[in-house]
DNA sequence: AAAAGACACAACCGCATTGTC
DNA sequence: AGACAATGCGGTTGTGTCTTT
């Protein structure tokens, strides 16, 4: 009934793997793959249950994990992410090539938590929201007035790209492509919205996590799109990213923010 | 020099999700 | 549709190492 208690059959070893282990597990990977982790402990011949051997192969021994200190790069993306994200550490790795969720999440505990609490005098080790909000709407309230109509180059259901063939919300195709930098956009008006409202909602997907669909908000400019914040997005309200009507956006189109939220004299004039 | 405490990180545990029959 | 197996994921723990007293 159920599932098998991992471990449980006398005899298997646990704790810290030895060289020895270590080679076994890697040569027999080498030769025949991993295939199906439960059978191959007995296959290899360690007496490992398969969990204890897949974690051992994706956190240490993959040839492609990058060993060593983080870069500034890497904690400040990891920050990010983490803002933007929560603990969802495997979404965070899937952007950090070489690195394991496990090795982030270890990161973020033993420094980069303490490093923002710090540098930010959150008393609160679990780093609160910004005050995102409210410079939202200060921002939408100064920029609103200056909008000409967005609805001339809008239908009420307009795709500004899609490149994938997925609809909105389908999470179903990226699931393995973590090496994707792509992202992909469709994009609807929001019927609530006036005449006068230059915003409209998009639901973005990033290929790199299946399920990173992002309610956001983007103001009109010329031909293209000023991403001003959404919900729920985190620091992604930090962003800033112009999306054409007609291409797609890549990572290189987005440009983090070293702020909270940008301040007006860097926002693009409309 | 030794003990105590702090830290870093590998590994484990158990629940959730997905796949298969 | 339901049962079971396999795998993924995040939280937690154990242990070795480093630092402080």
């Amino acid at each position: 009934m159920g599932r098998a208690p991992c471990c449980e059959k006398m005899g298997l070893k646990k704790g810290p793997w030895t060289k020895e282990e270590d080679d076994i597990l890697i040569n027999y990977i080498n030769q025949n793959g991993h295939g199906n982790w439960r059978a191959l402990p007995k296959k290899a011949g360690l007496l490992r249950c398969g969990k204890s051997c897949r974690l051992r192969w994706t956190n240490y021994l993959r040839p492609d994990i990058k060993r060593g200190n983080f870069s500034k790069e890497e904690e400040d993306t990891i920050i990010h992410l983490h803002h933007a994200l929560g603990n969802r550490w495997s979404a965070i790795a899937a952007r950090l090539p070489g690195r394991t969720d496990n090795e982030i999440k270890n990161v973020w505990h033993t420094h980069l938590k303490k490093k923002l609490v710090k540098q930010s005098a959150i008393p609160d080790p679990q780093i609160s929201e910004t005050p995102r909000p409210a410079k939202l709407d200060q921002y939408r309230h100064e920029t609103a007035g200056g909008e000409d109509s967005i609805r001339s180059s809008l239908s009420t259901e307009m795709s500004i790209h899609d490149q994938s063939n997925s609809p909105p919300h389908s999470s179903s195709s990226s699931n393995d492509d973590v090496s994707s930098s792509n992202i992909t956009t469709s994009c609807t008006s929001n019927s609530n919205t006036t005449e006068n409202d230059a915003e409209m909602s998009c639901l973005l997907l990033n290929n790199l996590n299946e399920d990173f669909w992002l309610d956001l908000d983007f103001v009109s400019c010329e031909n293209s799109w000023k991403f001003i914040g959404g919900e729920d997005v985190g620091d992604y309200c930090n962003s800033s990213f112009i999306i054409n009507n007609s291409s797609s956006i890549s990572d290189d189109d987005i440009n983090f923010w070293s702020d909270p939220f940008p301040r007006a004299e860097e926002l693009p004039q409309f």
